[in-house]
DNA sequence: GCCCAGGGATGCG
DNA sequence: CGCATCCATGGG
C-alpha cells in the first residue's frame, strides 16, 4: 500500500516547531537531514515530514487535515503570550520558547506515552515508544502505526520489559483492560477536575501524569503538571518570592500555580518547563 | 557506588 | 488525609 503525499505551508511566525516538538510533549518524533529543523513526526496512524524553508515550513504528509488541526492553527497564541507576559516570571521562558505551540495529539498515544514517562527520562521513553510502534504496531506503508487498544491489549508484561517498560510494564497491562471498558467521547464533556478523578482511579495514572493527559489528550489548558523540572523552576524563579520558603509539596506547588495562571495555565507551564529543562540544564533531547 | 529522569502504588500513622 | 519507601533501567 502507497499513500499519496500532499502538503501544505505553515508561517515561521506562527510556529516554531523544533520548540514545539522539544519541550517534552511529545516523544514520537525524529530530526531527519542535516537541518536541525527538518522533522519526521508520527501521531497515531498518520505521519509527517516538516522542512524549514525560508519563511515557512513545507508538511508533507498523507493527512493534511489531520496535521492542519494536529499543529493547532488557529489559536491566537500572540494574544495568550501577551497575557501571560504580564507575570514577570514567564518572561524569559516566553522569550526563550514563544515559538512553542501545544500539539493536538491522539488521545491513547498520549495516555500509553505518559505512563512510560514516569521517573523516566525523555530519551528512554522516546526509545520504548519507537519499540513499541515496531514490535506491535501495524505496519502501513514505510512506517509503523501506534498500536490500537486491541493491538495493545495482546501486549504481555513480559513484552513490555523486553521494550524497556521496566516496572510499570504490569501497570500498562491493568491499564490497557480498563481503558476498554471507558467511554472517552463522555469523558470529553466534563470538567478537567472529573476527568481528573477518573485518570486518577487508573492503573498507572497520579497525579502528574493524569494532568499531561488533560493538557497534551484533552487539551485543557487549566492544568499544571508539576514533574522535576517545574520543582527545580519552581524553587528557582518562584520561591524567593515567597513568604512560605519550606518545602513545596508538588500538590502545594501545582494549587498555586494553577490558582496564579487559570485557564492560561497549561501554556505557562510549557513555557516554564523547557525554558528549565532546555535552557537552564541544557539537556536538549 | 550514588543520583537522576516529565512519578505511581502501597502501607503506615 | 500526608508521608516514606520501593520500584526497573540507563546515563552521568
Amino acid at each position: 500500500m502507497r499513500e499519496k503525499k500532499e502538503s501544505f505551508i505553515i508561517n515561521k511566525e506562527k510556529i516554531n516547531i523544533a520548540q514545539t516538538l522539544k519541550c517534552g510533549q511529545i516523544f514520537s518524533y525524529r530530526q531527519i537531514s542535516f537541518n536541525p529543523d527538518n522533522f519526521i513526526i508520527f501521531s497515531s496512524n498518520k505521519k509527517a515530514e516538516v522542512y524549514e524553508m525560508k519563511e515557512h515550513y513545507k508538511i508533507c504528509t498523507d493527512n493534511v487535515p489531520y496535521f492542519q488541526n494536529f499543529f493547532d492553527l488557529e489559536t491566537d497564541y500572540e494574544k495568550i503570550k501577551s497575557i501571560l507576559s504580564k507575570d514577570k516570571m514567564l518572561v524569559k521562558p516566553i522569550e526563550f520558547g514563544g515559538g512553542i505551540r501545544i500539539l493536538r495529539q491522539d488521545l491513547l498515544e498520549v495516555i500509553i506515552s505518559f505512563v512510560f514517562s514516569a521517573n523516566n527520562n525523555i530519551k528512554r521513553i522516546t526509545e520504548s515508544l519507537f519499540a513499541l510502534r515496531q514490535k506491535f504496531g501495524k505496519h502501513y506503508g514505510d512506517y509503523e502505526i501506534f498500536p490500537s487498544l486491541k493491538q495493545l491489549s495482546e501486549i504481555t508484561a513480559e513484552q513490555f520489559k523486553e521494550i524497556g517498560a521496566g516496572y510499570r510494564a504490569e501497570q500498562l497491562v491493568k491499564l490497557i483492560e480498563q481503558l476498554q471498558k471507558i467511554n472517552f467521547d463522555e469523558l470529553k464533556h466534563l470538567s478537567s477536575d472529573k476527568i481528573l478523578k477518573k485518570l486518577i482511579d487508573l492503573s498507572g495514572i497520579g497525579p502528574k501524569v493524569a494532568d499531561c493527559i488533560l493538557l497534551f489528550g484533552f487539551n485543557r489548558t487549566d492544568v499544571f503538571p508539576v514533574d522535576t523540572w517545574i520543582e527545580k523552576a519552581f524553587k528557582n524563579f518562584y520561591e524567593s518570592d515567597l513568604k512560605n520558603t519550606n518545602h513545596w509539596s508538588r500538590a502545594e506547588i501545582r494549587k498555586f500555580l494553577t490558582e496564579r495562571y487559570g485557564n492560561l495555565a497549561g501554556y505557562a507551564q510549557q513555557y516554564l518547563f523547557n525554558y528549565q529543562r532546555n535552557f537552564h540544564n541544557r539537556q536538549i533531547i
